[in-house]
DNA sequence: CTTGACTCTGGTCTATACTCCAGACTTTAT
DNA sequence: ATAAAGTCTGGAGTATAGACCAGAGTCAAG
């Protein structure tokens, strides 16, 4: 069980971060101590994982805590629910996908096109 | 030639949007009108495409200014800063490309795990 | 047994990226 | 010619995702 500040640590994140994200129900410590601190167990690790993962790919914590509560919700909703929503989010995902490889063609035609070298980059822009 | 409206219906973004895009630098209409309205040409449909690409996969429009500035500053920065300061973009990129393909997986292994039938998703989580 | 580092709650503040008026002018359609 | 629809500027308001601070309690080391 880890305090705050070595998740925080080994998660690469603010303290404050992880207590808005319990604030907004996206993880709760698994335990707190007599004193009150909160205790984070492995699977509170995976969580915050997916959680800044998701968040690095574009998601808002308000997509992730739907993602999340999947596991939650699990009972209230027939399966062909859950694949339906998931499903949608695959194609988000997907088409994040395709931009994110076009951006990166750009960025590197971008950089094949300058030099390296010392030359002033006159003929260097991301639009071609 | 497009006025602001026809600009937003294309792009499927608002007119506000535009203006506020406008105020911070990203994107200038290339004409106006006698009385004042603006009018878009082509490569400003680029310019827009490129902004809504880029700021779809991450990018922050602080950071897209920098990356189309760079055709504006070419003349000031040396080859070597352009290609220092995109080179550092790629890495990003590659690896949002990889927490992508992470998250794609798990949607595509809970998706699969849900049986798409009408039965309740007990086994379906996003965490495995 | 106290000092320094850490944690708690609650609250205010900030940056980003818009949205939504208001009041005035312009263009388009009938 | 007039009404509806579109545009202008400027400014206020909103949602998201935290950062930061105060005052108080807690824990670990010397």
């Amino acid at each position: 069980m880890l305090k705050i500040g070595e998740l925080a640590e080994l998660a690469g994140v603010s303290r404050d971060a992880l207590r808005f994200y319990e604030k907004h129900g996206l993880v709760t410590p698994s335990a707190r101590t007599q004193s009150g601190y909160r205790l984070y167990s492995k699977s509170d690790v995976l969580r915050i994982r997916f959680i800044l993962s998701a968040k690095e790919v574009g998601f808002t914590l308000n997509e992730i805590h739907q993602l999340l509560e999947l596991e939650v919700t699990k009972d209230d909703k027939s399966c062909q629910d859950v694949k339906q929503f998931v499903d949608k989010k695959i194609q988000v995902v997907n088409q994040r996908l395709t931009e994110i490889k076009k951006i990166k063609q750009s960025l590197q035609t971008l950089s094949n096109a300058c030099c390296g070298g010392d030359e002033p980059a006159t003929h260097c822009t991301i639009l071609g």
